[in-house]
DNA sequence: CCTACCGATCGGTAGG
DNA sequence: CCTACCGATCGGTAGG
């Protein structure tokens, strides 16, 4: 009979993701401990060596599997048989659903990648680029004439994903408006200025 | 006769407000250690606790001299006699303009203001409220029928700093594209959806 | 000789 | 404005 693992293996490893990404947000990489994470989840400190060789390996975890599901989210949507327009609002309704429970590593995302060595951060921001291109080319399926003034599709989405990615800072979760109020919001203005005679 | 201060006390407190700025943004606040910043700054651990009692103190001019540059820089754009288009142009371009130069302030502030105790905080976040106040009257006056739907007005202002805060993250100081191009398009592509119809 | 941990402590370095 | 340090805590690892 083959060995296994401990039955709460991926339990417990999920409780380090959760808890790292918190404290890294909060505090940052650097101002959080692995005594204090050990705390957080409830374990030692030899423990979280267990499960990671090292800090850093947690923070790669945390940044990577968020992108990973993402991904996944995104390439869950149903774009086939959908106008230009349904496109786009179902994409930018999944990223900000996707961003729901995820505040926390989107924050350590946003702030901490920089301190992975070169390859770690190399292999996030390919994961990055592939969600980039995703809303690319809805976009250019929005205005076929961006195949024209490809130096414009790129500023284009980055003004959309910064929409949506600045989100976070303000959005109240006990405001009048919902997530998806907003997806409709941010799509309108940016399918309407796109739109618009100067673009 | 009176005691006089330091003839560089005011280059030396501002190299140290320089090299802080690029320390946090780089390593964030805790991985950026005070010895380092000394390095970095030509000076002893010693020099920086005569300018400063502590390393939130840093944080905290940094971050607050920054709002201050936005605010002052903001404030001094001519917007009188122009049109309500004019207006945010202006203001669009005199912020990227802004964050020509501070970056890192810029990276230090979204990622290390949380840091700081509450009522720094708050100080911060005061000066943020009124440049927040600034675009939004200025986004009022192109679209006055805002006023009858102002739960729209702060998204749609969110929106426009989302696209400008987020900037940072994919601009290329050597690339095709000048930030003055940047705040061309991103004001069109505003001002366009602002004024379609669905907003 | 393995996996899954624990209490205790290592050599260095942090802020002050 | 420096050298010389401190109490504490850091990330990481020892034996069992």
């Amino acid at each position: 009979m083959a060995r296994i693992r401990a039955q709460d293996y991926d339990e417990k490893r999920n409780s380090i993701l959760k808890n790292a990404a918190l404290l890294f947000a909060d505090k940052g990489f650097a101002g959080a401990s692995m005594s204090q994470l050990a705390t957080h989840c409830n374990v030692s400190k030899a423990t979280l060596y267990h499960y990671y060789s090292n800090k850093e390996a947690i923070l790669f975890d945390v940044l990577f599997k968020h992108i990973e599901h993402l991904k996944n989210d995104l390439a869950k949507v149903n774009l086939a048989d959908k106008s230009p327009e349904d496109r786009l609002f179902l994409a930018v309704d999944a990223l900000l659903k996707s961003y729901e429970d995820a505040d926390d590593t989107h924050r350590a995302l946003i702030n901490d990648l920089q301190i992975l060595p070169i390859e770690d951060r190399r292999k996030i921001k390919i994961g990055e680029r592939e969600i980039v291109v995703f809303f690319t080319e809805i976009i250019i399926s929005n205005k076929p004439s961006l195949n024209d003034t490809p130096e414009k599709a790129m500023p284009l989405t980055m003004s959309l994903l910064g929409m949506l990615n600045w989100h976070y800072t303000w959005f109240k979760q006990d405001g009048p408006m919902t997530r998806q109020d907003y997806s409709k919001l941010a799509c309108d203005l940016f399918l309407g200025g796109l739109n618009s005679s100067k673009i």
